[in-house]
DNA sequence: GAAGCTTCCTAAAGGGTTTAGGCAAACAGG
DNA sequence: CCTGTTTGCCTAAACCCTTTAGGAAGCTTC
């Protein structure tokens, strides 16, 4: 009579995420995700623990991803050439994916965390740096200006802070990833 | 019988101000701004439209309060001394106020974004610039940069990305305004 | 002290979360 | 096969948050 579903928390994360990408990170519940397998809500609670366990798992799907196009995106680069090609990971995933990129920037506890691929992210992070010459702790300051430069700004352009103004938001990227190139060359010394 | 508790809008937004400060601005909810007050839920909708309507006024008073703050910050300041101070308004402001940080970035639709004070903030942000020799559209790649640095570190730094690991965040944040005033100065010509 | 406005209330409907317990489908092994 | 176990999805129910409708008690003013 009732026909399974098929359900597994693969699938449910996996739909979750492009739930996620169409409505918004926090709009995805476990009811919309039960009605869009046309199941009852209490069914999807064999596959996760709770909501929030949902929101984590969208979380970790999303932090894989970006790891896996940054890790290609920086394969036989370096310098500049790395510097944006890590850049434009971070920018495209956000403007394909909003939900997802949301989801990544979910607070995870530490342990989970510790076991997440933004453990990968933070290491090609740092990697763009070998093809600059920054000795610790300045090397350090750099991988956080960066990681601050990207997330910020990708997070302004998606929140439409620079839509409706000139220069467009092209430009401006291009020109802010030329500068921070040249800092990173002229890295200035303590005061 | 039953005392008034003296409910008005702007006594509801202060306490779900602080409300979100101690449990975070997506915790923030009529019934437990209700709870606050020791009044039935529907009480409050009398001085507020709904949920999304308290949230709108939470984000427009931390606006208010950072345009203040910044305001008095950058009177009589220029150059590096203005940049610095820029930035530690609002690094402060979302180390003391989190819920309301979270709020002042929470989307407005574009009119009610018109009549906030987030012009004055961008309008002061910009004013820093005057310290530095940049012609347009150069400046406004770097009102952009700037917002992105300031935005991305404060808000990796909450959600306590640089907690755990050497060197601390007060080096990183006070090399990082050392870069950018740097790179202000020697900003790179069109490759 | 009555009129009228304001402030807060009760009541109710609708939706999301979560748990407990049940029945049937899928899958073993004999 | 067919029988016993496991698994997958169900119903039912409790709880919380949101929002609207309509009522009653307090304050103001004359």
């Amino acid at each position: 009579m009732m026909a399974r579903a098929g359900l597994t928390t693969e699938r449910l994360v996996q739909a979750g995420a492009e739930l996620a990408d169409e409505v918004g990170f926090d709009q995805v519940t476990v009811s919309a995700l039960a009605r869009r397998f046309d199941v009852k809500v209490a069914s999807l609670y064999s596959h996760l623990r709770n909501s929030q366990d949902l929101k984590t798992r969208i979380a970790l799907l999303a932090l894989e991803e970006m790891a896996d196009h940054a890790a290609e995106a920086l394969a036989g680069r370096s310098g500049k050439e790395a510097l944006t090609a890590f850049a434009n990971v971070c920018r495209d995933y956000a403007r394909a994916h909003p939900g997802r990129y949301t989801a990544a920037r979910h607070p995870l506890d530490d342990a989970t965390a510790a076991g997440s691929a933004g453990v990968r992210i933070a290491q090609l992070n740092r990697a763009i740096l070998r093809g600059y010459d920054l000795a610790e702790p300045d090397q350090t300051h750099a991988v956080r200006l960066l990681g601050s430069v990207f997330h910020g700004y990708v997070s302004l352009e998606t929140a439409g802070g620079f839509a409706h103004s000139a220069p467009d938001s092209e430009e401006s990227w291009a020109r802010i990833l030329d500068a921070l190139d040249s800092l990173l060359r002229n890295w200035p010394a303590r005061p």
